[in-house]
DNA sequence: TATTGTTATACTCTATAACTATA
DNA sequence: TATAGTTATAGAGTATAACAATA
């Protein structure tokens, strides 16, 4: 039987570790996040992305989270009925979406954050400090491996 | 606007990159490894747990997935409908499922692992040598913070 | 009664296809 | 014609609630 360090030790075998262990962590994250969020992770990351962008069209939101369009109408859609975001047609070009967060959306974004958070840093408390900061080191890489082409 | 490494100096902030990250990545390596291959994801970590483990019970499948007994006994349900697991009652306890991948599930878990691995593999050639070590470093740490209680 | 697993049902996130409005 | 976004529809994966069978 293989373990995770054994397969690790060839590039397809990291491949293999590290996608099974970004699942099975993702889901753990958004099941134990959830009590209490008033948003889900997928929005989070939406708010997130406006947060730290500014203004976007919604193709280009749609872009850098890596789903379709009508995924993202969707995702936006919810967002602005709740508040968090608010859209205006670009002057220049009336096809254009422009989304924005609002102040709302900040204050819900950070707040959630916290909490969303909490287990998470719960976990990560119980770390050596050199386990944090190999996590510390791998977060924007997993990053770039997310959104490079 | 925070970054990704201002954020990090912090545990709490440590989480929230860390959570964004993984639920990027996890959406890119669902969506990307699809094409061509039978099974999902989340069937596969199905596969490789019983891979691993051996046969156990649909419950302890369940719990170690981190999903509710309902879900695991729709996805056991296809698997079995495809060949890929077998199950059978205890001897001794008549309300026990005892599952056991097949033969068909092993090669087929082995051969889609090589194909969906083929693009993370290929991103990860194209990091440095160090970070690889750090993702090497940091697959059984998130493995733990996925499944420790 | 308590436990294991199943059935019934519903929700979230995502996709593709077809469409509208604008360029 | 081409592009930006929306609407309609569907599928995968998950959940909770209620149930059946067994202990």
């Amino acid at each position: 039987m293989p373990t995770t360090e054994s397969a690790s030790r060839t590039v397809a075998g990291l491949a293999s570790e590290l996608g099974l262990s970004v699942l099975r962590l993702r889901r753990r994250l958004s099941l134990e996040q959830h009590p209490g969020n008033p948003l889900s992770l997928s929005q989070m990351t939406v708010l997130g992305t406006l947060y730290r962008h500014g203004e976007m069209t919604l193709g280009d939101l749609a872009a850098h989270e890596r789903v379709q369009p009508p995924s993202m109408t969707r995702t936006v859609g919810v967002l602005g009925a709740g508040g968090y975001v608010r859209r205006h047609q670009s002057s220049t070009d009336g096809r254009v979406q422009l989304i924005t967060i609002t102040e709302r959306g900040i204050s819900t974004l950070l707040a959630d954050r916290k909490r969303r958070d909490a287990w998470l840093t719960q976990a990560l408390i119980h770390l050596t400090a050199d386990e944090r900061s190999i996590l510390r080191a791998a977060a924007p890489i997993l990053d770039r491996l997310a959104n490079d082409d």
